[in-house]
DNA sequence: GCCGTTTTCGGCCCGACTGTTTTCAGTCG
């Protein structure tokens, strides 16, 4: 039993009650809870079976109860007798976007709706449009978005593929019958999304055929699908397709640089190894009839005539043009990183006090961080009002008075309002070392008023970071269209810092999108948008992220030193 | 279902947006 299972069976509960017409109150007790839960630093799960389940916020006298006989049998009565009440596929339609328990209950009840694949024939006859709060409009978004989601589900963020692999390669790591191997495919190209696992294997000469059957039976392993020539294709425990591809000795290097690119890339490389006398194939590269050994992916692009690609640029030709030419950049590494920015604590919606957040950044080697709690706008965060701000700020220089090797900038994550405006006045904001402009209530879907909005803010100079913004691109929500070339252009004018927002739940920009900023001679920083002492390691993803869009550490902000930083920031508001 | 230096009962984060209405309900963040 962990805490993850406790916190999905809340959220479960939650959602099965939003769906018989619950009280909203007694719903959002239970997924309170579930946040609370995930968010505490204690271990829950302890703490349940000594009876003091009652000491974590929003568990009182019935949760208490529920949780105990969870945690005890690994079962809840309450639950089960939930989900019998129920059609089993019902809360699937929650994933269509825009259908809340509502809607749902309505087309339980009155169309006999159970699941998506109902949903989408009684969209298709056309019955949506009968029933009372519904329409055209409601019944043609709701195709669109059943096809985007039956497009998006397979996919997974990349931290969750990143957890599988690490088990995965635990496992590997034990398995007699494999000399080497690696995590290849989009997961190694570091994709935001991922749709399933591929590793290529070495195997120990003579154990192949062993560790064919093996792998098959690996702890964790769903379901064999398949399993013909050099592939094992298998469905893991959480649903993630793996492919293993097993090869020999000879064949490794080309094999792991082969599975590691798109096909588009591989296509670009194979026409370009072409026009060197070279034919690149799938497991050898071959000079007319002569075959050529090799023991590594760099010697291959040596041997065509290319310089080494970082995997993540593997996507398309333009790698391949920019290695011909010997121009590929040196990208920015994790060790890069001195500092990151907007990170939240518990003065509003984050987890945790600023002396442990300063704290855990510090064991993570980084020199300093850029406080950025909420502002006052942002009520259901519990954002700062100017008095809590300036109060927050004695606290920090305070803090700061006591620290050696570390800094905290004072900033906030200032919400950027529908007129344009920032949530402080500019003498306020100027009190600060910095701010992350965000948007958070929704942006208006006209891509003029939005990018109207977004550009009036880029033009404040108290704003220095322009965060959140391209939104929601990934996993099937549609984000606010916006003028991309626009914003490029006030944000570059400005001298603005466009944040890489490293939180994997949100990954709110686009490695196409950082590319042309970066042409356009836009700076960047990696932001974890940290509400955690886990989070603040997210800046990791972002590194990835960056180094997909090209960047190098003179691209970013938070690769400077403490020092260079302060003065940047100085210079930034004057 | 939780919680209390206003309360053991009566509140519970709130505003924007959309599409359906003919003054508002549902959903989202």
């Amino acid at each position: 039993m962990d805490k993850k299972e406790i916190v999905s069976m809340l959220e479960e509960i939650s959602s099965l009650l939003d769906l018989k017409g619950e009280d909203k109150f007694k719903i959002s007790a239970y997924s309170r809870a579930a946040r609370s839960i995930s968010q505490s630093t204690d271990d829950v799960v302890s703490l349940i079976r000594e009876g003091e389940a009652k000491k974590i916020p929003g568990v009182g006298e019935a949760l208490s109860k529920k949780l105990t006989e969870f945690v005890e049998t690994g079962r809840l009565t309450f639950l089960e007798e939930l989900r019998s009440s129920l059609p089993e596929g019902l809360p699937q339609l929650f994933n269509i976007h825009g259908l809340g328990p509502n809607k749902v209950r309505t087309l339980y009840e009155q169309l006999d709706v159970k699941s998506i694949a109902e949903l989408e024939y009684a969209c298709k006859e056309n019955r949506l449009v009968t029933l009372k709060g519904f329409g055209q409009k409601t019944q043609d978004k709701v195709l669109d978005e059943i096809a985007r989601f039956k497009e998006n589900s397979e996919y997974r963020l990349l931290d969750v593929i990143h957890e599988t692999a690490a088990s995965i390669a635990s496992l590997l790591d034990k398995l007699s019958g494999v000399e080497r191997y690696e995590f290849t495919g989009s997961y190694r190209r570091r994709r935001e999304v991922i749709h399933d696992i591929d590793c290529v294997i070495k195997f120990k000469s003579g154990e192949r055929d062993k560790l064919f059957a093996a792998l098959g039976k690996l702890k964790g392993v769903k379901e064999v699908r398949e399993t013909q020539n050099d592939l094992v294709s298998l469905v893991w425990e959480n649903g993630i397709p793996v492919e293993f591809i097993i090869v020999n000795k000879a064949e490794y290097p080309l094999a792991v640089l082969h599975s590691s690119g798109s096909k588009e890339f591989f296509a670009h490389l194979k026409e370009y190894a072409s026009t060197r006398g070279y034919t690149l194939g799938m497991r050898e590269l071959k000079r007319g009839r002569d075959k050529i050994n090799f023991d590594s992916e760099e010697e291959i692009f040596g041997q065509i005539g290319l310089q080494y690609i970082p995997p993540e640029l593997r996507e398309d030709g333009d790698a391949v043009v920019a290695a011909a030419k010997g121009n590929i950049p040196e990208l920015v590494t994790e060790e890069d990183i001195r500092g990151i920015f907007h990170v939240h604590t518990n003065w509003s919606d984050g987890a945790e006090p600023l002396d442990r957040m300063v704290a855990a950044a510090s064991k993570l080697g980084l020199s300093y961080f850029g406080l950025s709690d909420h502002s006052k706008s942002a009520f259901y965060a519990n954002g700062l009002d100017e008095k809590r701000l300036k109060e927050q700020g004695r606290l920090v220089d305070e803090m700061n008075k006591g620290l050696k090797d570390f800094f905290v900038f004072k900033g906030s994550e200032v919400d950027i309002l529908a007129d344009g405006k920032l949530d402080y006045s500019d003498a306020v904001l100027k009190t600060l070392d910095f701010s992350v402009g965000s948007v958070h209530s929704k942006l208006s879907m006209k891509k003029d008023e939005a990018t109207k909005r977004l550009t009036a803010a880029l033009k404040n100079p108290y704003m220095t970071f322009l965060g959140h913004m391209t939104g929601r691109l990934l996993l099937g929500r549609s984000g606010y269209e916006l003028d991309m070339d626009e914003i490029i252009k006030t944000a570059a004018r400005n001298r603005k810092i466009i944040e890489i927002n490293a939180n994997p739940h949100r990954l709110d920009i686009d490695w196409r999108f950082i590319k042309r900023a970066k042409e356009a001679g836009v700076r960047f920083s990696i932001n974890p948008d940290a509400h955690s002492k886990e989070g603040l390691a997210d800046y990791r993803y972002g590194v990835s992220i960056a180094r997909k869009g090209w960047l190098t550490k003179e691209d970013l902000l938070n690769t400077m030193s403490l020092e260079e930083v302060k003065k940047f920031l100085k210079n930034a508001k004057s």
